[in-house]
DNA sequence: ATGCCTTATTTCATAAGA
């Protein structure tokens, strides 16, 4: 069984290196961060015709995951019980718009697939460390954890995949003094991921195609992506019922490549 | 080579990404 993780940066700008994508590689599972459209936009009749079954979960403009699946998708879920919504000062505030009675931003869907209990996952960014946004950030690191904990009682084959916008360590950055006093990279963000590890899941660190570092982001600008400066920012979390199956997991940095890419590149994970 | 930022939208400018 294949399983992969992609932040598409808009699974409808993305459709054309997507579905080359998914006709190349056959993932029986792929879970997509920032699709960037609402569900009811989702183009699931184009994966449809490679075999996938959908599960969306969209606002619209900014944010939006989904689950394809080749092998059933069972028991939906659309966000976690308890997610936060970001509480702070909206950048166009309107009356029906306030806080308390924002919705959670979309950026979580699990579902059943293939006898694994699956999640896509699409951390908030939390711009800087002074802002509400990294309190909510944390926030929902939180809330994550204790609905995760909630399910592994009875799910023991878990994977918990996404965009973390998180850096587990320095050698996940490629020059860790770029990012002092940035987002990423800060304590309380990896003592986060930490707390996810301790649940009893593992980090399933996959290898490089090319050079030392599993880098799986790397900036548009400024030709990051062809001297190698990147993050390993997305993240396969297994518990050891999954884990203990892994006969390969890699970044297909050639997703990043040629005309149209995303700035992330897909993690694949082979399974027995 | 792998190539110098991209996306959706209240669009010819802005907010956001990390």
């Amino acid at each position: 069984m294949r399983l992969a993780t992609w932040n598409v940066n808009s699974v409808r700008a993305r459709l054309p290196r997507l579905l080359e994508w998914l006709d190349e590689g056959r993932p029986d599972i792929v879970c997509l961060q920032e699709t960037k459209c609402a569900a009811a936009q989702f183009p699931a009749d184009e994966v449809g015709e490679l075999g996938y079954q959908t599960a969306a979960h969209g606002d619209g403009r900014w944010n939006g995951v989904a689950i394809l699946s080749a092998v059933g998708l069972e028991h939906v879920t659309l966000g976690f019980p308890g997610e936060p919504s970001y509480e702070g000062e909206a950048a166009e505030p309107t009356l029906l718009d306030e806080p308390g009675l924002r919705k959670p931003e979309a950026r979580a869907v699990g579902a059943n697939c293939g006898g694994l209990r699956v999640w896509s996952l699409y951390a908030p960014n939390g711009r800087t460390p002074e802002s509400a946004h990294y309190v909510y950030k944390l926030e929902w690191f939180a809330a994550l954890r204790t609905a995760l904990a909630a399910e592994l009682g009875g799910e023991p084959a878990l994977a918990a995949c996404g965009d973390f916008n998180v850096a587990p360590t320095d050698d996940d950055v490629w020059d860790p003094a770029v990012f002092v006093g940035s987002t990423h990279v800060t304590p309380p963000e990896r003592q986060a991921l930490a707390d996810l590890r301790a649940l009893g899941l593992q980090d399933v660190v996959p290898v490089p195609m090319k050079g030392p570092h599993p880098y799986t982001y790397w900036d548009y600008r400024a030709g990051m992506f062809h001297a190698d400066k990147g993050m390993r920012i997305d993240l396969v979390y297994a518990t050891d019922a999954v884990a203990g199956r892994v006969r390969k997991a890699y970044v297909d940095r050639e997703a990043r490549k040629g005309k149209g890419p995303s700035d992330h590149a897909p993690v694949v994970v082979d399974l027995s």
